[in-house]
DNA sequence: GGTTCGGCCATGTAATCTTT
DNA sequence: AAAGATTACATGGCCGAACC
């Protein structure tokens, strides 16, 4: 067997054969079962050396002398990456996710088409989804809109050309009129036209410069109020669907610590946008197990993500969410499949 | 309720057999 | 003959049952 952590077949087929598995069972497997899985081609004893050799090399590991082999972090990598046959999505399931996406292409409310995609998937997966959208702000507007929303408070509306909805409060603005928000709308919606959120801030400052010679008070008020609107960037969305699947996995039902610790991650925004960060950056989908996720407080999880954009633009991305012993082979065509319809659904609007 | 005991399973290894 | 595979056996840890 050689050391430098390139496998021969057999040691290959060992790995494979454990790492599938124990994806099945979540149980420590034994050379014996190994041995009956290849046919009896080698007997349990040599399969006890190759798997003393795969855990020499830090590829598997035992819970207890006498008990069953485990896969690690790196030896779910090494199957992921080598060993994975690539399966194509099973026809049912990309049929369902595509009547989804054309049922959904027509609706109104862009939160709601991620909110289904994210349940879909998580149904179809058994895994917790996760759906982030982020860089709100760095999508062209369709339009902007300042609405009185109480005697000192102005609530800022805008919606983004793909059909993002945000809103905004502005706090301490008493003494303008219904007549003066019209003006003072249609004037940023011209400033608008086209422009992402930081783009308008910019052109907001430019155009304060101007008007402060111009001296219009109504206009220099606009401003303000545009630039006070915009001055904290917008944090991303995050939502999360079938966090109950979790409970479905004996690894996590046996230690309520590890359970908590996810559950709770699902509660804090920044630890979910943290996992799917990866996505967004890359075309590629992501697959980050166990250790190798950016989190390090959850080492027993793994990601499997993946961008969608809007053309050029990275909207967000998508993911799943379980244990690292998730049914790779069928959870990655999926998340890829599942992206890339959520760009051509955003696409066509 | 806590502890001990025996069955069970999987292991490592030495001795032995098989293949090349 | 050497390398590889198998057999046979002792060991270690878990778990449920019996026991205190």
């Amino acid at each position: 067997m050689p050391v430098n952590g390139v496998l021969d077949d057999r040691g290959a087929q060992v790995l494979r054969h454990v790492v599938e598995d124990y994806i099945e069972t979540a149980e420590p497997v034994g050379s014996r079962t190994i041995s009956k899985k290849m046919g009896q081609q080698l007997s349990p004893a040599t399969i006890r050396n190759i798997m003393a050799d795969l855990e020499e090399m830090g590829y598997l590991v035992q819970p207890h002398t006498s008990a069953g082999r485990v896969p690690t972090s790196s030896g779910f990598r090494y199957y992921v990456d080598y060993l994975l046959a690539r399966r194509r999505l099973a026809r049912p399931e990309r049929d369902q996710l595509q009547r989804m996406a054309a049922g959904e292409a027509g609706s109104a409310s862009a939160d709601e088409v991620v909110r289904q995609f994210s349940r879909l998937l998580s149904s179809l997966s058994r895994q917790a989804c996760v759906v982030v959208v982020s860089r709100l702000s760095s999508q062209p507007l369709r339009s902007l809109n300042l609405l009185r929303a109480g005697v000192d408070r102005i609530l800022l509306v805008s919606v983004t050309q793909a059909g993002w909805v945000e809103h905004r409060l502005i706090e301490g603005e008493r003494d303008l009129s219904a007549d003066d928000l019209v003006k003072i709308n249609a004037y940023l919606n011209e400033l608008a036209a086209g422009l992402s959120l930081p783009q308008m801030r910019v052109k907001i400052l430019q155009e304060m410069k101007k008007e402060k010679a111009r001296y219009d008070r109504l206009m220099q008020r606009a401003l303000l109020l545009g630039a006070r609107a915009l001055d904290e960037g917008s944090p991303a969305e995050v939502y999360v669907e079938g966090r109950a699947n979790i409970l479905d996995k004996p690894e996590f039902v046996e230690d309520v610590q590890k359970l908590k610790r996810i559950l709770r991650a699902f509660e804090e925004k920044s630890i979910i946008v943290r996992l799917l960060d990866r996505a967004l950056e890359e075309e590629a989908i992501q697959v980050s197990i166990g250790t190798e996720n950016p989190v390090e407080s959850l080492p027993d999880i793994s990601v499997v993500a993946s961008g969608y954009r809007l053309g050029e633009a990275t909207m967000g991305s998508i993911g799943l969410i379980g244990p690292v012993r998730m049914d790779y082979s069928h959870v990655i065509p999926l998340v890829e499949y599942s992206a890339r319809l959520l760009s051509s659904v955003f696409e066509h609007r």
